[in-house]
DNA sequence: GATGAATGAGCATTCATTCAT
DNA sequence: CATGAATGAATGCTCATTCAT
């Protein structure tokens, strides 16, 4: 029975494997079903076992790939100790910058979808409890002292979205200017939103 | 024979207004060359002399709508009187965001094209020289004393991103809170983004 | 063993009441293989233990709902205690009329089937001494004279053909009239076929 | 311009005998669209251009069908000069029974939709003054004296319904007897249900 | 320039059937 | 006996593109 369930996981792994490749190269529309299973060398049935749809592989590839990225990040922050809480925002952004510096294709696929939701689900995701589990991944982040902001909610979302936005071009055209020369306006500004949302 | 010259004009202008009306209704993946051209009650070959294809259409649209749309909010900001260049920038900020809160579909066309990129080209447009056009687009958005701050062309850069990523979902989906709600944080930060361009 | 045959059996029995109550409602050709095993809780394979394939099952199930209907309208016959031939006849066709009109559902999946080579397949079935049993079965809805008629087979075959075919619209979608107006010119018209088949 | 529209028209007449062919011979459920295509030596999408789906050019076809073979038959009762009521309708009957005898093919594809339906359309359809034809109709038929009947609509139903289904298994099958052997205890009922519907 | 009939590659999806467990 | 994962042929249908008129 293990070796049954054992070989379905792996058919599941080609099939998003495969398709993930497909869609950093070719792109979403270009790749079919097609294209995917026979390049995971399945049949085209096997790939209605496992997902309803090429939306349906994507939306779990985005998931997937974006979660891991979260998570990666956030190990690395534990293990900085840092304390101030824009050291350690940035420390965050820096971090996933990078990631996505080094595989182009990963932030071409996650494409204009890299907003707040994307990361929220892929970190919290159908809990029970969400409200407590924001914040404790905000406390994660920032740090102990929540208390000092005001509407954190608004400002995690302002800032993943000015990062998500207008890093996308930076990192893959080298438009307007090579990501080396934007961070530092980048994390300059970051940190002038950040002290905004102060309680005065 | 300026009639057959109207006439052509006309066609194209049918074309345009119906690829517009179906890719903001069905969405431009869902919408064919097909249904465009039985809905403008023209000949499917037709189509072939005015555009290669559906993203011609489709980004000569976005253009078109782009511009209109900045020229408006530059006309009424001449009018408006204003000093301060924080100010001005949210003036301009507040009118584009007003007309899209308008018209939902406008934005759902432009989508996360909402870019710098879009609005540069829109405003410019392969002009020779450049960079003179883009300091006196600069001084028309920001008033005369340009030379308080360093690197203009990122920090507008970052903000178009900052705003339209932000406001895409915030205007169509009032999440994760309505506009009116999200405005005065928006507006904040711009204010601590532009002070942080600020020459010491 | 007798708890393995049981259970055989009732697998069976379960693929077959699934198979007509989807095939009552979507129609055979709509329903597959893999609807009649979901619905019925049985894995795939297991259809093929015990049919060849959709119209198997469809053909067993006819022969058995038909053989049903038959039974319990010459079980009513035997107790109505009639002596006129085609008192007989009518007070067996009204009844599968009327069971019928209670159940579209069983019409309208016996089709256009239903012809007199359905009622004789499930009453006399494969049986040896063929021609005997049918006499038996003509004396049984007729009463004992027989011997009044020339063609009974013939004309039992029209009869049933023309019971079947026009009642299918008439009470599945009241077309040309309600089956309570169409009765009398049916059985009027049934006594006078009859009548033209006595022996002069 | 003439040219087109002669080439349309022989496109679709080519699919509709290319159609035609194979429904009789493979039977409906087994034809598939490509086949049809590919025996017709036209594109698939050109299919599309004429009919919406299989069961499109199959309902077309059997109309035209039923409608050759009514007026054909409509046409010879004319030159007939009959004037017994049931001699006429049994004229029309034989000589529809024995164009089916010579096409067993346009039989079995009208298959059992051989009924009164099928004729109503295909000699009246979609008319305005819809009662006044079906008058004309039966006059055409049954000759002038219409008056002696009551419920001629019923009566026609019946009769076609019962010569339709019972012909159906006695020409293509010979089942329970040959066509020959069956006619004259057809032909008798008719008689008899003709006069059971006469005003007394 | 304008037309629209014709094309046919291409796609998503279904489903009967098999067979290793 | 029973299972259900895997198969892949088959099908209906769409649609961008061409080209003779």
């Amino acid at each position: 029975m293990g070796k049954v369930e054992e070989n379905k996981q792996q058919k599941q792994e080609r099939l998003l494997d495969t398709a993930f490749q497909l869609f950093t190269t070719k792109g979403l529309t270009k790749t079919s079903i097609s294209d995917i299973v026979n390049n995971a060398g399945v049949a085209k049935g096997t790939f209605y076992l496992y997902f309803k749809d090429k939306y349906d592989i994507a939306n779990k590839l985005i998931a997937r790939k974006a979660r891991h990225l979260c998570l990666q990040a956030l190990e690395k922050l534990d293990r900085a100790e840092l304390t101030d809480p824009g050291d350690r925002l940035i420390f965050i952004v820096d971090d996933i910058l990078n990631q996505f510096q080094k595989t182009h294709m990963l932030l071409r696929f996650i494409n204009k979808n890299l907003s707040w939701g994307i990361f929220k689900n892929a970190l919290i995701r159908g809990s029970e409890d969400h409200d407590r589990e924001m914040a404790e991944l905000f406390r994660r982040i920032l740090g102990d002292d929540l208390e000092h902001w005001e509407h954190l909610d608004a400002m995690i979302y302002l800032i993943v979205e000015m990062v998500g936005s207008s890093c996308y071009s930076v990192i893959l055209e080298r438009d307007p200017m090579p990501l080396e020369d934007f961070k530092p306006h980048l994390y300059r500004s970051i940190r002038a939103v950040v002290k905004s949302f102060q309680k005065s």
